[in-house]
RNA sequence: AGGAAACAUCGGCUGUCGCGGAAGCCGCAUGGCUUACGAGGAAAGUCGGGACAGCGCAGAGCGCCAUACUUCCUAACGGGAAGGGGUUUCACUGGAAACGGUAAAACUACAGAGAGUGCCACAGAAAAUUACCGUCUAGUCAUGUCCCUGUUGACCUGACUAGAUAAGGGUGAAAACGUGAGGUAAGAGCUCACGCUGCCGGAUGGCGACAUUCGACAGGGGUAAACCUUAUGGGCUGCAAGGCCAAAUAUGCCGGCGAAAGUCACUUGUUGACCGAAAAGAUCGCUCGUCUGAUGCCGGUGGGUAGGCUGCUUGAGUUGUUUGGCAACAAACAUCCCAGAUAAAUGACAGUCAUUCGCUUCGGCGAAAACAGAAUCCCGCUUAUGAUGUUUGUUUAAU
RNA sequence: UGCCUGAUAGUGUAAUUGGCAACACGUCUGACUCUGAAUCAGAAGAGUUUAGGUUCGACCCCUAAUCAGGCAA
């Protein structure tokens, strides 16, 4: 199954501006990619929050269609990292800060969400190891 | 065929995977399954107006703000409908001219400039009860001419003084009713004829704005999207309003804040209490009024929390028929329930069928598909928009 | 969500009862110098964010739009 219900999307004023706030900065054309590790498991063990500027897209609409077509690119290919992470005991959460300023069909937008999830397996297995 | 206005609709179907709240079922529970439903005409701008909610009643006067032809519609509006007046353009037409008449189209923030104040650059004599040049009359002086040689004759020219006048002075965006005649020392609506405009009164038509007509009077520019006058309306703040629950915490720190006249008490003074209502504060501003008024109030600063439920979607509602009305719209009856998210759902991919465009070997192939995304709700306005269809009237061509 | 300001040469600012759009820096040309800078002289560069209206006349007044900035919770 390839859901994505509300547990793995990121909410809340607190843990956003944490996430801001502390998170691991990187990039990857054409997103910004910010990745907070939680101590304590919070409802699941990968949280998403995508983020469309308003100052590169005045119109609604264009920014609706970017998060919507990024959430099914992210929603077809995450069952791999969340079958890494099923037995941690704490919560990853990741940010993507749509940077372009044109907007991307679904066939450019998807092979770059996988590239970003392949490296946040490796980055996780990382973070694992050394902190036990 | 072109262009205009109004209204309606914007992709359909199948498959695979999802999202949101609702209802039902299963489950101790996290949850799972099924069903139907799930963006717009502008959801936008936030420009008007309401509903709804809260605020130490919101009251009076002044100020401030908004609106401004009439009637009607509407819950209300700065919105809409119908009508009136005006402006511009074009055609025909009357007249010597000034200026009109008829018909059509487009536009119209359209109360008052004859209540008051201000302003009108440059040019022009003058920009608003004018007077520079000019024109005319009278007087004084000077020069000259004439002859009847006058104490002080007549006339021409010039200067000065006192008056009359507003015809002419070609400027300007705008010039003191227009044209013609009379009249006069010169002139002037000073008078007359024709025409224009305004105001008052009467009559007729219209609910009314107003129109037509008669009489009398007047002819003193423009600007109120300058101040203003008149009339009408306006309490303020807004669903992040407001209510409830949970969690957390600090009656934290700094500054400011009064008591007239009077009574009582004893610890007789920077005392306390009563009465009273001052300072201060609230009500958009000011004055009054009202209200609060000491473990209190006001201002500043700082700490904690920042989750959930409700408000929340059944409403000036949708669709249809009939009736009334020129229309905006209203009424009656029947019918239906039709988005409620919260870092914020309404989607992705594939195929196929329609629509439009281009190329066609008429088999097809390729491409395109506007403006744009609900956030308390509703009625308007404004702005952005590619097509397709229907209706209406208009222009041109043909019959 | 609800409000409030502003828009003028390339840049920063002026422009008052509504009457010729001004100043500084920058740019260009010339002079000075072996060359450059500084200095001196001169020139160009806008029609006032856009559209409509009021007025004889609009940066100024009114209406609508566009863009930018700010405030409250």
């Amino acid at each position: 199954m390839q859901k994505f219900p509300k547990k793995e999307r990121l909410s809340g004023k607190k843990a956003i501006g944490e996430l801001f706030k502390k998170g691991n900065n990187s990039f990857t054309y054409p997103f910004k990619i910010l990745i907070h590790y939680n101590d304590t498991f919070i409802d699941s063990h990968l949280r998403l929050l995508i983020t469309v500027p308003k100052r590169n897209f005045k119109k609604s609409v264009d920014r609706n269609r970017i998060k919507r077509l990024i959430r099914e690119a992210w929603r077809l290919n995450k069952s791999e990292a969340q079958q890494k992470m099923a037995e941690s005991a704490f919560t990853v959460d990741v940010a993507l800060v749509y940077a372009s300023r044109t907007i991307l069909t679904y066939k450019e937008i998807a092979p770059k969400i996988i590239l970003i999830l392949q490296r946040l397996i490796k980055e996780y297995e990382v973070h694992t190891t050394t902190s036990i």
